[in-house]
RNA sequence: GGCUCCAUCGUCUAGCGGCUAGGACGGCAGAUUCUCAAUCUGUAAACCAGGGUCCGAUUCCCUGUGGAGUCACCA
């Protein structure tokens, strides 16, 4: 049995970490057979932000994703409160009615013991009472190791606060013992208050399920952790940039893991197949994403022109069946069609002056040149193919890289094509 | 600064004492071709440093260096 969770806050989009947790934890659960499940952590009213869950909910589904259970921790409240009393009850846990402090504005604190441990007050936030001379330790299932803290360096933590909720120390801790989570697969970023958690869970007793913590993305540039403020890395970014979820969830997946033959590319369902826990990386992955758009331009390539019209945003869907395969191994993101294919339906602006002679040659011969009967003639008059067909590419499309240039004028159709000719052969 | 994690090509990584250190993306070169792609072929490119242990270290241990994370009544 795997029983894994996702649990985001809800304070925005999901992060492209986000998903590569979500991602990993299902598929853990997944190739087990289990349950994954989805757990809102909304503790903290002040951060929520309106309409977050949902926009969460979607996205996960969208790629693929899907929860076997629910839970909203805001409507868990009484569930932790009793949690709490009762490490207050045996002594785990106090009272305390200090004014909260915020590292963000008050820097770091070295005070480890809150002077209201012993005043033995019954009111107020609750925190954790952190014994002295203890070595608290887990195996980490990612990392593979064991990886242990002195409880003298561990501070009073939090557990509930003043206006009731939990903190994550308490509700996480609370909510995946009671819900029989098996592995907890989380951020790097709770590592240094693991020694908490593993107090908490000793204390509120049970079996205290298996802990990993997965590698931080970083930055391809600055080496520094993602992060949403600078930068961006939301998934529902990419999704609107024109990137595929299969090749978005393979890219990540790959970001971190890898199997021991090295296989790169995996669908979904065959990820949560050939899943392996050993797989799990240690160190620091950066993010580039010249690989995602390798990944994205084969699973393109892969999809069939119908699918393909469906992913499209164009009205004219018959036109739209006419370009795609002319531009279908040129897309890397779905969202280069626009670049593409601008001169499918609006004439190019030129501006440099073009061959004459090759237009004039072109226009007079335009059918024979179409089927491709015309290349033996061109090189009697001396010109080189690349050059007669690059100014023809030019005056058609205004760019010189484009489909092959007869397919293309093909389904300009032969009107608007010999027009363009013939405005450029005006102009040379 | 304290604590913790980490360290193989530019990037993602395989390797779990003995290998010409392998693959993929990207790069470069070539083939194909009316251009650009796609495709195929070839090629350059890495074990952070210093000590140990061992017949033998990329691999195990220690130290150093470097990188990351974290130190809230936020998650």
């Amino acid at each position: 049995m795997v029983r894994t969770r996702f649990a985001p806050s809800p304070t925005g989009f999901l992060h492209i970490g986000s998903l590569r947790t979500a991602l990993y934890a299902y598929v853990m659960a997944k190739h087990d057979n289990s349950q994954f499940i989805l757990r809102v952590e909304d503790t903290d009213q002040k951060r929520e932000i309106g309409g977050a869950t949902d926009a969460l909910k979607n996205t996960l589904k969208i790629f693929g994703l899907n929860w076997d259970e629910y839970y909203l921790q805001s409507e868990r409240l009484d569930i932790y409160l009793k949690a709490a009393k009762k490490l207050v009850t045996d002594g785990n846990a106090f009272y305390c009615q200090c004014p909260p402090r915020n590292a963000k504005t008050d820097g770091f604190s070295q005070i480890l013991r809150d002077p209201c441990r012993n005043k033995n007050l019954d009111s107020g936030a609750i925190k954790l009472k952190v014994p002295d001379n203890e070595t608290v330790s887990y195996f980490d299932f990612v990392h593979k190791k064991e990886i242990s803290w002195e409880t003298n360096g561990v501070y009073d933590a939090t557990l509930l606060k003043s206006d009731g909720f939990p903190t994550y120390h308490l509700a996480a801790m609370v909510d995946d013992i009671e819900m029989k989570i098996t592995h907890i697969l989380r951020g790097h970023d709770w590592m240094p208050s693991t020694p908490i958690h593993l107090l908490v869970f000793k204390y509120l007793g049970g079996d205290r399920p298996e802990i990993g913590h997965l590698s931080d993305i970083l930055n391809a540039k600055t080496g520094k952790k993602l992060s949403k403020r600078r930068d961006s890395v939301m998934a529902e970014d990419f999704l609107k940039a024109g990137y595929l979820p299969e090749a978005l969830l393979n890219f990540v997946m790959l970001l971190g893991w890898a199997p021991k033959d090295n296989r790169e590319l995996y669908s979904l369902e065959e990820f949560v197949k050939e899943f392996d826990i050993n797989g799990f990386q240690e160190a620091n992955p950066r993010f580039e994403d010249t690989k995602l758009k390798w990944f994205n331009g084969h699973y393109l390539r892969q999809k069939s022109d119908d699918e393909l019209i469906e992913l499209i945003d164009y009205p004219d869907k018959d036109k739209l069946r006419q370009i795609l395969p002319l531009i279908k191994d040129r897309l890397a993101v779905l969202s280069d069609f626009d670049q593409l294919t601008s001169f499918f339906f609006k004439s190019p602006e030129i501006t440099a002056r073009l061959n004459k002679n090759h237009l004039t040659f072109a226009i007079d011969n335009y059918d024979k040149m179409i089927k491709g009967e015309l290349i033996e003639e061109i090189k009697t008059k001396g010109w080189k193919v690349g050059d007669f067909f690059m100014t023809i590419r030019i005056a058609i499309c205004g760019t010189r890289s484009t489909p092959p240039i007869t397919e293309t004028m093909l389904v300009l159709g032969r009107d608007e094509s010999i027009k363009r000719l013939i405005a450029c052969q005006a102009k040379s």
